[in-house]
DNA sequence: GACCTGCTGCGGTATG
């Protein structure tokens, strides 16, 4: 970008403002790209000033910038937003040249990327002589990538994707294997029984970075690698998204020195700081996509022409077959699309808002110009008014309410009049809506990070719990903080957060599909296979092993009851669907009621009846006739609908979440968006954002799409039934994740009953 | 005989 620029230099009586600015994810990002574009600047002799704005931005340096702009400013797409939303940005931003959108990629496949769309097609009217460029991660969808981010051609400028040369690097899978398949667990999710293994390649490397799947794994790592090795005590660190941001920065920090020989981490280390390289990469558990493995991979060997080496950890003997799967991707250059956000209306609404309270906008150039981003360019007139109606009076439910009319038209121009409304809107821009959180601190005042209220709350003082690699005693909580002071017990409760639940991808489905075939077929090569082959074996003595042309159910009968299991390998959000569709289906032919589980690989019904297996195969139990009607029957989607309101009603500004320092709390936003989710449900049933919850419960929780074709596929292949006397090496880790999850319910059911006695 | 699930990311202006 700077070397276009250089061709067509800030003139010394052009006009002033910015040139280009550089957008990422991260605002923690922004020094190292200061640094590498001054570097570059310099190469390029360009006498150009830059500047970042982000929230972690002084007050100070905003106001220097607002006073004399930087040529290139560096910024998140929320900071941007933040500058439409001033007044007079269009002499701020008019003379902007070039644009570079940093990790689309990332953005792409989440309302961040919605936003920079809008974005775009602002600055693309304002600045005529605007160029923008992308910078992406291999993914499946290249193509649409660029689609997405340029939008719908305005005019005949041409658009090409460049391919960075040579990128394909070797990169080896190596897995651990414990000394004998007897010592690996059938089911569970640590991998804990390799402890000794990790530790030995950490001793023996110079740098590692341990990536496990959840935040609690990271805790729990940590402290049994530091248990098991007291040798590593201070040369290893841990990271994740709940600890705070200057204790993750003094970590990346010694990493990067050398001072640290290896870091446990989430993906919170797979964006956003730079990349320089370390020895060894460890992968604990299923990364449960092709592309995320690559990446983790590629953080290895980074000299020119070195290999890439990532070691996999199984946690569970299937979990094996992954790495196979994973290695086949890269030998066919598989990877996952990032599927962009369409029509989400919450986004658009918050636009409106940022447009109105700079200098207000035009409803006919604003129609013209949302038609042209990927996500809007569908948008019907009618769809059009309706937002627009629903800003300027609420919209048939909320008429009677002034709060509800933020728009006034006044000559022609949508504005926002009332100052309290512009402020509340401010502070409400972004898309990113998160839980309200505790922050732990001590005495001191020393702020370690953050841990929801409600796995606090079950503390009592004195109580030890593991945090941010710290044994810490629970003094009180005060407010929004939990005090703490040092422990020296060395056993701890373990926080868990209510994080997002991550399915495997359909890539890497496919992939693991197909090296069970090749089991099947005795064409296994990968020693993952061969290691997993006396259970193969249990499998195919209780029941059988399914190549790619059958589909397996097993039907059996325990203490527990009657259960069917059903293995489409399709992640558990497909399994999810598909559970409630059989079991819909089979209630039809018999009134019958089941618990259901599932993981990523199968799901399991389970009822205290004989389940009439056979007769619900003979009449299409798993087939695509009727499947939406039977979907809307057989899940519950309203409620789950109600449950992704929450954030649609916070990002189209409905609840407002607070003043800084002084959030609303959570059960307070959750009410009163469930009111609104109610009160459209009764009474405005066509209401654009109410509908749009029902989309994405479609789209992303349910994968709707790729549940259709998982049955499609089904449909071709031949379903086989078997019955096992006892439950099979396939079986087990589904029914094991069900008594733990069914252990939950009891606890909760159990205070519901306390709760009735006490107030009933 | 088998179990310590649940990621990441952002965010305050105009006026007194």
């Amino acid at each position: 970008m700077l070397d276009y620029l250089d061709r067509v230099p800030p003139g010394k009586t052009g006009p002033k403002g910015i040139q280009a600015i550089w957008i990422t994810p991260i605002r923690a990002l922004t020094r190292e790209i200061e640094l590498s574009a001054t570097k570059l600047a310099r190469g390029l002799d360009l006498k150009w000033t830059i500047g970042i704005r982000s929230g972690d931005t002084s007050a100070k340096e905003r106001e220097k910038q607002r006073v004399n702009p930087p040529h290139l400013l560096i910024t998140t797409p929320e900071s941007l937003h933040l500058l439409l939303a001033r007044k007079g940005y269009r002499e701020l931003l008019g003379s902007l040249r070039a644009i570079v959108v940093d990790e689309w990629h990332e953005l792409m496949g989440s309302k961040r990327g919605v936003q920079v769309e809008l974005a775009l097609s602002r600055l693309k009217s304002i600045a005529p002589h605007l160029r923008i460029w992308g910078i992406s991660a291999t993914i499946g969808n290249m193509q649409q990538a660029l689609d997405v981010l340029l939008g719908v051609p305005r005019d005949n400028t041409p658009r090409r994707i460049i391919r960075a040369e040579n990128i394909d690097k070797t990169v080896e899978i190596i897995s651990l294997f414990p000394a004998d398949l007897e010592r690996m667990p059938w089911a569970g999710h640590l991998g804990i029984v390799l402890l000794d293994q990790v530790t030995e390649i950490v001793r023996k490397s110079t740098s590692s970075l341990i990536f496990t799947n959840t935040r609690s794994f990271a805790e729990i790592w940590y402290q049994k690698m530091l248990a098991h090795a007291p040798e590593l005590s201070g040369q290893i660190a841990m990271h994740h998204g709940s600890i705070s941001h200057d204790i993750r920065a003094w970590v990346e920090d010694q990493l990067h020195k050398g001072k640290l020989k290896a870091v446990v981490c989430t993906s919170s280390l797979d964006l956003g700081v730079d990349f320089r390289p370390v020895e060894t990469v460890i992968q604990i558990g299923s990364p449960k996509g092709v592309a995320r493995f690559l990446q983790r991979a590629g953080r290895s060997g980074h000299q020119p022409g070195a290999v890439s080496r990532i070691y996999f950890v199984p946690t569970h003997s299937l979990e094996l077959m992954e790495a196979a799967a994973l290695r086949e991707a890269f030998r066919r250059k598989i990877v996952e699309d990032r599927v962009p956000y369409v029509r989400s209306f919450d986004v658009l609404v918050q636009n409106f808002m940022t447009w109105a309270v700079s200098d207000g906008f035009d409803p006919d150039e604003t129609l013209r110009e949302v038609r042209t981003t990927f996500s809007f360019s569908s948008i019907s007139d009618d769809e059009w008014q309706w937002v627009l109606n629903f800003l300027t009076t609420g919209g048939e439910s909320l008429r009677a309410y002034d709060e509800y009319r933020r728009l006034i038209r006044q000559d022609g121009l949508y504005r926002v009049e009332n100052r309290a409304i512009a402020m509340r809107h401010r502070l409400s821009i972004g898309t990113i809506v998160g839980d309200a959180q505790l922050h732990v601190k001590f005495l001191s005042g020393k702020y370690l990070g953050t841990i929801e209220e409600y796995f606090l709350s079950r503390l009592d003082p004195g109580d030890v719990f593991w945090f941010a690699g710290r044994n810490l005693e629970l003094i009180r909580i005060r407010e929004m903080d939990a005090l703490v002071r040092k422990s020296s017990r060395k056993s701890g409760l373990v926080p868990s957060w209510q994080g997002g639940r991550v399915p495997l991808s359909s890539q890497l489905s496919d992939m693991i599909r197909l090296k069970l075939d090749e089991v099947v077929h005795g064409r296994a090569e990968d020693d993952e296979l061969k290691f997993l082959e006396p259970l193969f074996d249990l499998q195919r003595q209780r029941s059988i092993l399914p190549d790619k042309d059958k589909f397996l159910i097993e039907y059996f009968e325990t203490s527990e009851g009657y259960h069917v299991v059903m293995y489409p390998f399709e992640g558990r959000f497909v399994h999810e669907g598909v559970a409630a569709l059989v079991a819909y289906r089979i209630a039809q032919i018999r009134p019958i009621t089941f618990s259901i589980a599932m993981n990523d690989y199968g799901f399991e019904l389970l009822s205290d009846q004989p389940i009439p297996i056979e007769e619900a195969v003979e009449t299409n139990v798993l087939g695509v006739e009727n499947l939406s009607h039977d979907i809307q029957a057989s899940i519950n989607s309203t409620e789950m609908a109600r449950r992704k309101f929450r954030d649609i009603a916070a990002i189209s500004g409905l609840v407002f979440k607070g003043y800084p320092g002084k959030p609303v709390k959570d059960r307070h936003l959750q009410s009163s968006s469930e009111l609104f989710f109610s009160v459209f449900h009764d009474y405005e049933a066509h209401n654009l954002l109410l509908r749009q919850a029902y989309e994405e419960v479609n789209d992303f929780q349910l994968e709707e799409a790729r549940l259709r074709r998982a049955l499609e596929r089904i449909a071709m292949q031949r379903i086989v039934i078997t019955y096992p006397d006892v439950p099979t090496p396939f079986a087990f880790p589904i029914i094991v994740d069900r008594l733990r999850e069914k252990l939950t319910t009891e606890k909760v059911e159990d205070r519901i009953r306390k709760m009735a006695l006490k107030y009933g």
